[in-house]
DNA sequence: CTTGACCCTCTAGTTGCTAGAAGGTCCATC
DNA sequence: GATGGACCTTCTAGCAACTAGAGGGTCAAG
């Protein structure tokens, strides 16, 4: 390997959260770019692929589609994109952000009753987790 | 059907944003229980299921897995656990959720940051969407 | 040199839906 | 009652998004 700051795929993979495979898996679909190769055909990462990886691993982890993750990555790729395209796009991601922070919150509120329930010492009377995320 | 509040398992997609198929693989894995039928042997379903499905629903589009679905719906199903055993689980969802919250947040403040400098009529001049979330 | 960890490509399996085929049911309209 | 379109049924297979194993090569420590 060229440097300290050059890492494998595994590596890369500890670094976050990955398996190898994924990454190369995200490479094939064209959202990782290919990476540089040792002498011995080893794949070789820099700081750009660690972040743009992290951010992918995220974004999914949040629930958002590979195809949402595309366009949220063209919009750091494309910085010259005309500004009304840009904005129709930033506006719907951030309604679908606000939803799901909004989900997260009355979740996080339920689970936290049911905590304080359990470490009360009381008996579990009554889990309304299905309805603080239902109709 | 019986009543105005049997719903078919089109009407209940509607009611949830499922599709029908999506509903009987939930049927098929145990993360819905079977309904009942009417004489023509449809399937037909109550506000229970609405309940129920849209938490599922909803779950899954936060990015958790069907086996953080199913041990959730555990928590609502088995009122009667143990204490220790509800809260090692309730307190690692909790950690989860806290973390996906945090991750939007800054999600959310890079989009909207960007929202803002299309609407005040300037440049994309840097778009640090993939900084705010990764390392 | 040896050995074990990890790399490579390729193929197939797992998870979680999603859609199509073939045939039956429901209900509004004529 | 007949018709037709929407929707239902089960079953099979495909898609999205990973994940793992097979067979063979590379790397580095001992």
């Amino acid at each position: 390997m060229e440097g300290k700051s050059e890492l494998t795929i595994g590596a890369l993979g500890k670094a976050t959260g990955t398996k190898p495979e994924t990454i190369r898996f995200y490479e094939q679909i064209g959202i990782l770019p290919e990476p540089a190769r040792t002498a011995g055909n080893y794949r070789s990462y820099g700081a750009e692929h660690v972040r743009r990886l992290s951010f992918v691993r995220r974004v999914r982890d949040l629930g958002f589609p590979l195809e949402t993750v595309r366009s949220m990555l063209a919009l750091a790729d494309q910085p010259d994109r005309p500004c009304g395209e840009v904005d129709a796009l930033v506006l719907q991601q951030l309604h679908e952000v606000d939803r799901k922070i909004a989900d997260l919150q009355r979740l996080r509120e339920e689970l936290d009753r049911l905590a304080h329930q359990c470490r009360g010492g009381h008996r579990m009377a009554e889990c309304r987790i299905i309805e603080a995320l239902s109709p």
